[in-house]
DNA sequence: GACGAATACGAGCGATCGCTCGTATTGTCT
DNA sequence: AGACAATACGAGCGATCGCTCGTATTCGTC
């Protein structure tokens, strides 16, 4: 099924990925249509199906390269993570503001990604990404609740991750000293938090 | 323009409220079709047309009746508190259990009014309840950290009111023991971030 | 019972949108 | 150069959906 691509074409499709993170950020997934992505790619409908079957192709494939982008920036944050040597406030620099300016910086994927109700494709496309991430929130909350059986663990893990996601679209529409003051809210809920887990209750 | 309603015209447009809700929780409200909510109704499309101009406006008369049953539910959590005579604890375990209580006997509700992206008529129907909500939150959050500023009050009540929106799906999806142990970690987050409030950082 | 207003019906209009198809052009390989 | 695949175009198909309209029935009032 898979078909020889020539140089343009990557680029075509790399040009279309592109206009359709623009138009998903500008209208969310639903509201964006095909034909609006295909002009803002400077491309026709017929061209934009030469590469992707239908939208959700589109939006699994956009999903796929968010995900190797947010995998870089996860990598930055989590990878050689000493956490056992590091104080909460420590931990919470070194993940929050990273993965802030990552969806700072690419403002389609929230529209994809950190939705309460997902379109049946997109569900799987996002999938391996928040596996990912519920798997190193797990190991960074084991090292700071080392008495945390493994059920709640994950359920801790789950809870950071939605108030993360939460949280986002505030401090995203918060601009320069407001941000900084949303972001510093989004620290110390996380803090205050990740920091009762020892306790029970 | 206001039209002289007979007794039945009053059930009818109960009825295809309350279908309203039904197909709202159950798609959402993009999803959701005219046709359809009219359908569950037992009702033409005509006829659902006579008592409501357009789609949003079944969503906003929906969202009325939706503020004042919340209104009722607040006036038990919210009202007669002595919050300066009571442990942040206490304070939670008042105003967590019956608004998730209520969330939990009318599905409808978070399709109109717990979205990231609401159209445009349901923002504006939606701000009264959200307005009394931010009030109230203030309020307690005065009780609990007398020292903090009118704005980072604000910015705490908005950021409190955000987590509990973000974790409700979390807490309603879960059933009977799972549901009780994520209602116990919602309080728990915002034990961890009401209780922080009081100390800078 | 008569008359107007309110209620009821449902086929279908108009607009939107995802997507197709016939055709023309450009690239690649021998 | 010739041949075939890949790329490109854009008018428009088919389906969906919010909503309308002509008409029929029921209710309130005298």
């Amino acid at each position: 099924m898979e078909r020889r691509r020539q140089a343009r074409g990557e680029r075509r499709m790399a040009q279309i990925l592109d206009a359709a993170a623009e138009v998903f950020a500008g209208s969310g997934y639903e509201n964006a249509t095909t034909n609006a992505i295909a002009a803002a790619a400077g491309v026709s409908p017929g061209s934009l199906y030469q590469f992707f079957p239908n939208k959700e192709a589109i939006a699994q494939a956009l999903a796929a390269r968010f995900v190797s982008q947010m995998g870089e920036a996860h990598q930055g944050a989590f990878a050689d993570a000493d956490w056992a040597a590091m104080t909460l406030d420590e931990m919470l620099d070194r993940v929050v503001d990273p993965i802030v300016a990552f969806n700072a910086a690419n403002p389609g994927f929230k529209a994809l990604f950190a939705r309460a109700d997902m379109p049946a494709g997109l569900t799987e496309a996002a999938r391996p990404i928040q596996a990912a991430l519920l798997g190193r929130v797990e190991t960074m909350i084991a090292a700071l609740a080392p008495g945390l059986p493994p059920d709640g663990r994950t359920r801790a893990a789950v809870v950071g991750i939605q108030i993360f996601k939460a949280m986002l679209p505030l401090v995203l529409a918060a601009e320069g000293p407001e941000r900084a003051a949303m972001t510093a809210e989004l620290k110390r809920v996380l803090r205050g938090y990740l920091g009762s887990l020892g306790s029970p209750g």
